[in-house]
DNA sequence: CTAAACTGAGTACGCCGTACGGAGATCGGC
DNA sequence: GCCGATCTCCGTACGGCGTACTCAGTTTAG
């Protein structure tokens, strides 16, 4: 593994920096390159080889220029992720002229994070930079979620809790089904393959006898797709139970 | 931010780590360490510094031992970061006579990943071993939360998509949490003291012309205490969606 | 034309993971 | 009791990383 974190140092200029708050400048040279670009390829080269390539140096050559050449227009490695972050983000989207019910609101808002998490698998291993450092593609997701659960009589508190726990359903799972499809690109075996390769080793470890529960589960097969079906699945019961949460509510004061 | 994959390399191997299977050898002379102590070394180290601090040297400097000591016991860093993961979800206490209704078992289950998440902040930054490596303590999980949702009458398939629901939305809610833990930590500021530094900055971007709903929630103060409240709202929901549904399903074929 | 301001990058430092090989300890077999 | 096999421990070294420092070269304001 490899853990990342996000959003170090001074919030003013990586807040800056995100939303290009940058007057062009005068008098020296024109710049050859710029932060969309340079984050673009950081993307790139993310989406391609993995975070752990994701190195200044691979960067910049990328680019066909100096490794030092980067922190004219980046302060930080830590800075850089944090745009990718906010860059992939943006991808996503959301119609900005979208009206329905609460409910269609946020299930386009979690498929979308969740469009975006497996188009850049290497997104959930990094930490959000969440309401801490937000960008314009954070904002704009917040927004629109915050939109899809207005006007149906919650509290600005119980509206981010309602948003806050679709989008860690989202993340939680999303973050599961990115481990299984970085362990089957850096083994090159895929799910079913792995799992009839380490089923013999597993039934070494895992007796019926001791996990009978899990065994059984186990021993039926369930395991033997990837749980990625679930996704709508287990959507469609966490908008449920917002769904009886609100109806119990708003009956109880109506 | 930083990135973390776990379970490279040689999957019977560390299986066979993760299981401690390995006969205590003749021949040589008596090891000094020993994988559990090294683990421990290492998660001790995780919590006190963070992961961006586990490093072989520094884990092997608080054993007093060198570096390449380690490599005795351990293939690698990421096999060890493995077992720090498997470790500290064994440290989850989930009584093995617990008997009770399937919601107070995932109740329970939730919860107690939930505290291993806050005393581990950085769990939530590694890769889950998941089905793919799964350890003691992974396997202990699993049994409890399988062994929770049985005899409810649900099909193996069904039993794990609702066990990944709610794993999923434990562990993107953690995910966020954390995050906020490690800006304020690194920042050594309190959450409420970093909102009040960041307002006006935020205030330059996040304009209430062009974000509405969000500002609105913003302006009403509800992201100002930090979201970890939240965590038993959106339980208490993701299991009343999964009662819901089971009700109605058992309603139909009954 | 000059000087200020900026871009671009070479060099270097201190970390990191870990391959390699060797020194010393320990024990099975004789 | 001894020897060789086998193990633990670890010093050295290599290539890669993030980035501080410095300076050369370019462009424009005055």
């Amino acid at each position: 593994m490899a853990s990342a974190k996000t959003g170090r140092s001074d919030p003013a200029r990586t807040l800056a920096l995100l939303w290009r708050g940058k007057e062009p400048a005068a008098r020296g040279p024109k710049p050859g390159l710029g932060v969309d670009r340079i984050v673009a390829a950081a993307v790139e080269l993310a989406d391609e080889e993995g975070l752990a390539a994701v190195s200044m140096r691979k960067v910049a050559e990328r680019l066909g220029v100096g490794a030092m050449s980067l922190y004219t227009y980046v302060p930080g490695k830590d800075e850089l992720l944090n745009l990718m972050v906010d860059a992939v983000l943006a991808e996503a989207d959301r119609p900005a002229d979208f009206t329905g019910t609460w409910r269609e609101g946020l299930e386009l808002h979690a498929r979308a994070d969740r469009a975006v998490a497996l188009r850049h698998p290497w997104l959930v291993g990094l930490s959000t930079p969440g309401l801490m450092l937000m960008g314009p593609g954070e904002t704009a997701r917040a927004e629109f979620a915050m939109r899809a659960v207005s006007d149906i009589g919650l509290t600005p508190r119980e509206m981010a809790d309602v948003v806050n726990m679709v989008d860690g359903y989202v993340r939680g799972v999303a973050q599961i089904s990115a481990d299984i499809g970085a362990t089957n690109r850096e083994t090159d075996v895929g799910y079913e393959d792995w799992w009839a390769q380490a089923t013999p080793m597993l039934e070494r470890f895992i007796q019926q006898s001791r996990y009978p529960a899990l065994y059984g589960v186990w021993a039926a097969g369930a395991f033997e797709t990837p749980p990625e079906e679930g996704f709508e699945f287990g959507l469609q019961r966490v908008l449920d139970g917002i769904e009886a949460w609100i109806d119990g509510r708003t009956a109880v004061p109506g």
